[in-house]
DNA sequence: ATTAACGTTGACGTTAACGTCAACATGGAT
DNA sequence: ATCCATGTTGACGTTAACGTCAACGTTAAT
C-alpha cells in the first residue's frame, strides 16, 4: 500500500534548514521562528529538521504574504486553508468561505495599488510639464 | 496678488485632529505620531493643530501605504515626491527616478497578488471537486 | 467661577517579528 | 581522537508603530 501522492512535482526533495535559508535569503532563525509560530512543522531526523516540498511551498507563501504586508497570523490562516485537515462538507464550506475572504482582501489591495499607480502617472505628468516650462 | 491654487478641490477645508481621526478611523495619538515622524506638518492656531486638505491627502496616502504593508518611512518617501520642494532640473530627475522605483515596487506587489489569486482559484476548484466525490 | 469637551506634551508600556549570543549536540574529514 | 561545519535549544535584546496614562492648557456653556 503506497501513499497517494497528490502532486506531480519533485515532491521527494528534501531541504536542510540552511538550504532553505539560502534559497529564500532569510536566516535559519527566521525559519525556526516560523515553526514556533505553527506555520511550519518539518520532519525530524534525530534532532535535525528536514524540510519537504510542502514546507518549501509554505515558506514561499509566507514570504509572498510578507511582501503584501500580511501578518504571520494571516498567512497562517492561508496555510490552514491549503492543508487537507478537512473531510466533511461543513469543513469544506468553511474553507470556501475563507477563500472568498482572502480573495476580497487581495482585491482591496489590488484596488489600492491601481489608485497609487494612477496617482504616480498623474504626478509624473505634472513633473514633466514643470520641467518643460523652465 | 492672490495665491496660485493648483487644485480645484475644496482646498480651504480645515480639519481638527479628532475630525481626521473620525474620518479615517484612527486615533489622535496615531496622527500626532505621524507628525513626530515627519509625515505631517499641520498649521497651528495657538497650540492646537489645524489640518489642511493637503494633510488630509497625505494621511490617505499613508493609510493606503499601510494597507499594502509599506512602512511609514517608505510612505514618507512617497510624500516627499509629491511635495513641491524641488525647483531645478536635477531635482526633477530624481523625483522621476523615485516615481519609477515606486512603480516597480507596486508592480511586484501586483504580481504577487495575481499569483495568490490564481492559487486561490486552483484551490477552490480542488475543494469543490472533493465535495462532489463525497 | 466652574464644569465639560477638546486639545497638548512627555513618559512609559506593548506587540510582532525577528536578531544576537551562549552553550551544547552530531556527523564526517583528517 | 580531534576538528569543523552544521545543527539545536533557550534566553535576552531590538525596532516599528503605536497604546496608555498623567498632568496640564483653552474655550464655550451653564
Amino acid at each position: 500500500m503506497t501513499k497517494n501522492e497528490t502532486t506531480l512535482k519533485p515532491s521527494h526533495t528534501i531541504y536542510t534548514i540552511s538550504d532553505l535559508a539560502q534559497r529564500f535569503d532569510i536566516t535559519t532563525r527566521t525559519i525556526r521562528f516560523y515553526e514556533s509560530e505553527g506555520l511550519l512543522s518539518p520532519e525530524r531526523q534525530g534532532q535535525k529538521r528536514l524540510y519537504s516540498q510542502r514546507d518549501y511551498t509554505t515558506l514561499k507563501l509566507i514570504l509572498r504574504g510578507k511582501r503584501l504586508g500580511w501578518s504571520l497570523a494571516e498567512s497562517g490562516e492561508l496555510i490552514q486553508m491549503y492543508n487537507p485537515a478537512q473531510n466533511n462538507q461543513a469543513q469544506y464550506q468553511k474553507v470556501l468561505e475563507r477563500v472568498q475572504e482572502s480573495r476580497g482582501r487581495l482585491q482591496n489591495q489590488l484596488n489600492d495599488i491601481e489608485v497609487m499607480l494612477l496617482e504616480l502617472d498623474e504626478h509624473e505628468n505634472q513633473v514633466r510639464a514643470a520641467m518643460q516650462k523652465k
